[in-house]
Order: C-alpha cells, then sequence, then structure tokens
DNA sequence: AAGCTGTCATATTATGAGTG
DNA sequence: CACTCATAATATGACAGCTT
C-alpha cells in the first residue's frame, strides 16, 4: 500500500483531523492471553509483572514503528532485538524510583521464567496451553552503552503478544497505582472483558483465578488423581482476593468496579466471575480519564457532550482511540485518491463498530466504510423520523381520548373519575386533578389514560373505537391513506 | 471436625533519598 | 546511571477463639 510520508506538507489546506501525538503513546498492551509461571519460585512480584508488560509495550511500539514487521514476525517468524534505555523500560513500566539494579535483577528473572501460556479465544476457551520463556535473549550494554537493554522474544510468543485479538489494550495510566500484584494481575487479568456484551468475565475454575492473581500459592494444591484442587479458598479470599478487589474498586481513574461473583457447584466454590459494575458518574459525565485532547477531537467531529459521554460508556478509551487512529490513516489514503470524507462523524461511528468487533485493519475497506456510514446516517435519520411519528401518534391518542371522554355522559363519566381520584395513581396525580377536569388539563388526562390502561385495559379500548386510534401500524396506514386521499397524485 | 476470622510476629518487597 | 542505606508497605505463618 502506498502512504504518503508523515513529513511531506499537505497539498491543499485542509481541516484535517489531527491526532494528539500522547494518543499512541497511551496505548498499553495487557496480557489477555494467561501466562503462569511454571515453578513456584518463579511466581511474579508487582515489579516482575510491571516489567514483563513494559518489554512487551517496548516491543509493540518498536513493531508499529517499522512497517511490515509484524507481517514478517508472523510468517517468517523472524524475532527483531528490541533495545531500550533501562530509565524508558523503568517509566513504561511504572516502576519508581531510580535504583536500576533492581530492574536488571528481575530481568535476569524474567529471563529464566518458565512459563504455561493459556490463550484464551473471544469465546473464553483455551485455544492454546503452551510452555515457554518470555524472554529469548537478554543483554545489558557495559561501558558507553551502560543503561541500554536489549532483548529478544521468541517469535511464536511475541507474534502471540502482537496479536491485537489475544491482547486488550488498556490505558497506561491506569496501569499504575496497583500497589500489589494480585491487584494488578486482578485488574489485567479482568479488564480485558470489560468490553463483552455482558459485562462480566469468563467464569473460571477457583483455581485458574488463584494461580492468575498470585502464582503457586498453598491455595492450591496439584492432585494427581483429581488435577487442581482449591484448599483454605476463604484464607484466600480474605488475604488476597477481596484486598485486591478493593485495590481495583477504588482506583478512580476506573469507569466501573467489579462485583465478586462465587459460583457454587455444592458448597465448594468452584469457579469466579466477575462482573463490571459502571460507576455513577458524578454531575459531569464526561470520562475524566480521557485526556483533553482526544475530548477536543470528538468535539470537532461534531460529538455533543453527551454523545460523548454515551460513546465512553459503550466503548472503552481504547478502541476510540485506535479508530481515530484508523480514521486518521483513512483520511489519508482517501485524500491520496484526492477524495474526501464528506461526514467524519459517521465515518467514525463506522470504524467504531469495526474496531468494537475486532476487526482487522486489512478488512476496512473504505468504499464498505463510506456505505456503511451512509446507511448507518440514514437509519438514524429514519429512526429520527419514527421517533416522531410515535410522538404523533401519543398525541393523537390523546386527542381522541380526550374528545371521546367528554363525550360521555355525565353518569358514565363520574363514577370513573371518582374511582380515579380514590386509587393510589390518582392520588399521586392530586396536583394535576385539582386543575380540573377539562379538555385542556392534559396532564391529568394523561395520568387518567395510563391508569386506565393499568387497572381497566376494556374500558379504556372503549374510547380508542378505530383501528388507528389503537395500534401504531394502523395508525400509519390511516395517516398515509388519509394523505392520499387528500392529494391525489 | 472443619472452616472462618482476628491478631501478632516476622520475613520479604517496594520505595524514597542521597552520593559519586 | 550505578550504587548504598533506611524505611514503609506487604505477605505469610501460626495460633486462638468462634461458627456451622
Amino acid at each position: 500500500m502506498r502512504r504518503r510520508s508523515t513529513d511531506q506538507p499537505a497539498l491543499f489546506p485542509t481541516e484535517d483531523l489531527i491526532i494528539p501525538e500522547t494518543l499512541r503513546s497511551f496505548r498499553k498492551a495487557v496480557s489477555a492471553i494467561h501466562a503462569v509461571p511454571v515453578k513456584a519460585e518463579h511466581n511474579q512480584s508487582l515489579n516482575n509483572r510491571r516489567l514483563f508488560d513494559a518489554c512487551i509495550l517496548v516491543a509493540l511500539i518498536d513493531c508499529r514503528k517499522r512497517d511490515g514487521l509484524i507481517k514478517r514476525i508472523c510468517e517468517e517468524r523472524v524475532s527483531p532485538i528490541f533495545e531500550t534505555r533501562v530509565t524508558d523500560l523503568a517509566r513504561l513500566a511504572g516502576i519508581p524510583g531510580k535504583n536500576y539494579v533492581r530492574i536488571y535483577e528481575e530481568l535476569d528473572r524474567l529471563y529464566e521464567m518458565d512459563l504455561r501460556w493459556n490463550i484464551v479465544g473471544e469465546d473464553s476457551k483455551v485455544e492454546w496451553e503452551m510452555r515457554a520463556h518470555f524472554l529469548s535473549s537478554l543483554g545489558y550494554g557495559k561501558g558507553h552503552r551502560r543503561g541500554l537493554i536489549r532483548f529478544s522474544i521468541d517469535p511464536s510468543i511475541l507474534a502471540i503478544l502482537l496479536e491485537p485479538s489475544n491482547w486488550a489494550t488498556l490505558s497506561l495510566q491506569r496501569m499504575h497505582g496497583f500497589s500489589t500484584g494480585p491487584a494488578y494481575a486482578l485488574y489485567q487479568n479482568a479488564w480485558r472483558y470489560v468490553n463483552t456484551h455482558a459485562k462480566v468475565t469468563a467464569a473460571l475454575p477457583t483455581a485458574t483465578w488463584i494461580e492468575l492473581l498470585i502464582g503457586h500459592s498453598r491455595y492450591v494444591v496439584d492432585d494427581p488423581v483429581h488435577g487442581k484442587r482449591v484448599v483454605n479458598y476463604g484464607d484466600f479470599k480474605r488475604r488476597v482476593l477481596v484486598d485486591a478487589l478493593n485495590r481495583v474498586n477504588e482506583t478512580s481513574a476506573l469507569g466501573y468496579t467489579l462485583e465478586l461473583k462465587e459460583l457454587r457447584s455444592g458448597t465448594r466454590v468452584s469457579k469466579l466471575q466477575f462482573k463490571f459494575v459502571p460507576k455513577k458518574q458524578e454531575s459531569l459525565g464526561l470520562p475524566v480519564t480521557w485526556p483533553d485532547e482526544v475530548l477536543r477531537v470528538l468535539a470537532s467531529l461534531g460529538f455533543t457532550s453527551s454523545e460523548v459521554e454515551d460513546l465512553s460508556q459503550a466503548h472503552s478509551f481504547e478502541v476510540v482511540a485506535e479508530t481515530l487512529v484508523r480514521l486518521k490513516a483513512a483520511e489519508g489514503r482517501l485524500k491520496a485518491q484526492s477524495r474526501t470524507i464528506t461526514n467524519k462523524k459517521a465515518y467514525f461511528t463506522g470504524i467504531l463498530a469495526n474496531v468494537a468487533t475486532g476487526e482487522a485493519e486489512d478488512d476496512l475497506n473504505v468504499t464498505k466504510i463510506e456505505a456503511e456510514a451512509k446507511a448507518q446516517e440514514a437509519a438514524r435519520l429514519a429512526a429520527a423520523r419514527n421517533e416522531r411519528r410515535k410522538e404523533e401518534f401519543a398525541k393523537h391518542q390523546a386527542q381522541v381520548f380526550s374528545a371521546r371522554f367528554f363525550e360521555l355522559p355525565e353518569l358514565e363519566r363520574a363514577p370513573l373519575l371518582s374511582d380515579f381520584e380514590s386509587s393510589s395513581a390518582g392520588k399521586r396525580a392530586g396536583i394535576l386533578v385539582a386543575k380540573g377536569w377539562t379538555p385542556q388539563n392534559a396532564g391529568a388526562l394523561a395520568c387518567l389514560r395510563a391508569w386506565l390502561a393499568d387497572e381497566r385495559p376494556a374500558t379504556l379500548e372503549q374510547f380508542y373505537a378505530h383501528p388507528e386510534d389503537r395500534s401504531f401500524d394502523a395508525w400509519l396506514a390511516w395517516r398515509l391513506d388519509r394523505a392520499e386521499s387528500q392529494e391525489p397524485a
């Protein structure tokens, strides 16, 4: 694919989509695959996990910079050597302090670690279970190269790490602030499910969660006959799980809290599941964790505050960020063909739908999206039209009801009214009723109508004499019919 | 009896500050 | 950036008293 080099000045003055530079650097890949140390002595400490992620981040950033590298890694099994400064690595990992000996020690341990990889597919089934070391080589610069770190990752592992469907992208700024390993691990392993429709994590066996959170421990014994067995779940819960849960839930930058679900078989807790409970957004609903620049970009696309709010609740920041990046790319490609995007907002929505369902970039066909964007816009207009019709229908019903109601002989109307006024619904509508029963008192009539619908549906039916008074579809047909007879073509 | 829960002592990790 | 020292924060084992 031909791409304009980025430093080439634009030929035409444009109102280009400006993507904040921070966007890419904010993006963070976190294990969606579960990597559990095989040996107990390799249990991952907090900093170990942080470095693990930081190495992947270095690899990701590097691979993204080099065009076509990811493809070659997957197809030709090449394994590039990544190079980074120890300070950068520490910063990416979010490890405070400046004692880099600690970093080196952790890296050494990381190199030695023998891991069992459970690669979980989107359907939360384990697709692969494999064993591998994380790093295949590790080198430290000496002399004038001091502070430099080189490492390589086995291509089969790297391919997994770079595979987007296996890795959730998470915001770097959220990664810090977990001061214990289990809290970090819980966040990491749970949050990859945050975009699922049901807003729950997979229900994994208790032993699996324990291993994910703390690795080998006295809470799980490997029974050669019955497989993995959990002992002292209560102790685990008290000492590890509850604390980790609290730490995650106290993290203000996150939009959800986790709720523990203990699934039992008999009396034993056999599986654990976590449910995402949206935090109540106070007053301003704008996603506070989203960088201002991104909010400004969305606003420039034509999103209102409340639309952004909805966006933030339906999609993670990362998905939105990815969408912006792709929108920018699509814009560039179209420009190369001297075409422009007519409706960026609709286009954005189209790409968003694709990103959210995890489509690869190659599948993003420009004309297809353009068509989808148009279809969506049309659908939106149709929905708005439909909404207007519904309102008109409701108005029609109210008018019909009001007219018929006051046509009723006093003898029939009075008992109906007294029944209503003595009902709980009638009492709640007291203020409205007090204004008197006149055709102008629409509020009271609406309450009466709602009450009739609940308590006396048969009576209400009588008010709606014609089919077009009762059903929306019949009303639509009736309305069409009347329009045609009024202005014959 | 088996499983919780609270508490204490102690070992291990994480972090912050300072120096060359 | 490498290294040292001091301290704060966590993890863990052990035991008592309590509940089911």
